[in-house]
DNA sequence: TTTCATTTTAGTAATCGTTACAAATACAAA
DNA sequence: TTTGTATTTGTAACGATTACTAAAATGAAA
């Protein structure tokens, strides 16, 4: 069993980013859950630990998180956007089922194009569909 | 010069789709205009020739072309939908300067892994951000 | 062709996720 | 403390999409 060390108030005044209660509550709900959740379900769930907390600052705090790169933005269905703790180059896999979505470790040089040749690349997105494991078998 | 041979309304009734005649403007517009398009754009540009045509009928039709298979949707930056007339596989990049989306042909076989050997991967969406080649020279 | 049932369309209202904004609060430095 | 700045909150506004209903078009049967 490999713990988890976290240091949100560390992680956060490296970024420059004032380390407010609401700051700490998201970005440790994000490493303790590593579930690419909505903010919907940020909102929800804090609301136990900090009730004043408002759509309004999920919502800001994500974006400032995500702008200094301490979380990944995703949106795989074109309806709510999902947010990613982890910022190294992985893909998703959603089940159709489920709706869990799974990281998988991809080797993105693989994934070469001529065309592109002369495009500057900065940013990659892939995402599978389909059916998990799990429920293949039901 | 490849002249683009279209046949609307063949494609709709192989689609089991009854050619009407917003339905053959809808696609006929997709087919021409390769651009990925969001449906505002295709109903701003339709309105000039079917002036009684709404949102409704663009929504509608998208979705069962889309059920049917005869296009693919894509939501690439958590806005509006995009609507793609090409369905075999192939990779997007969006240029954040000028917002141009490419397409680019790849080789999916290449990216595997072993996490997903138990899943059922039924569709792969892959799409890189960055500047394209014409805004890399301004 | 007329009738009738079904499909398709149009138009509007409702919904949902997100953003904008302004007032209130918390914080930090002087 | 005081003062200025950053942050949070709550509400209103927004934009894309969906839901819903009535009207129109279509196709089949008589």
């Amino acid at each position: 069993m490999k713990p988890i060390y976290i240091d949100i108030i560390g992680d956060l005044k490296k970024s420059n980013i004032r380390p407010s209660i609401q700051r700490i509550a998201i970005l440790k709900y994000l490493k303790i859950n590593q579930s690419h959740p909505t903010a919907d379900q940020i909102y929800t769930h804090l609301q136990q630990q900090v009730p004043t907390i408002s759509k309004s600052t999920i919502y800001n705090t994500l974006d400032l998180f995500a702008e200094s790169g301490l979380i990944r933005t995703l949106s795989l269905e074109g309806n709510e956007m999902r947010y990613d703790i982890i910022t190294e180059p992985h893909g998703h896999f959603i089940c159709d089922q489920c709706r869990t979505i799974f990281n998988f470790s991809l080797t993105l040089d693989s994934i070469k194009s001529d065309e592109l040749k002369d495009f500057k690349i900065i940013d990659k997105t892939i995402y599978y569909k389909g059916i998990c494991a799990k429920c293949l078998l039901v």
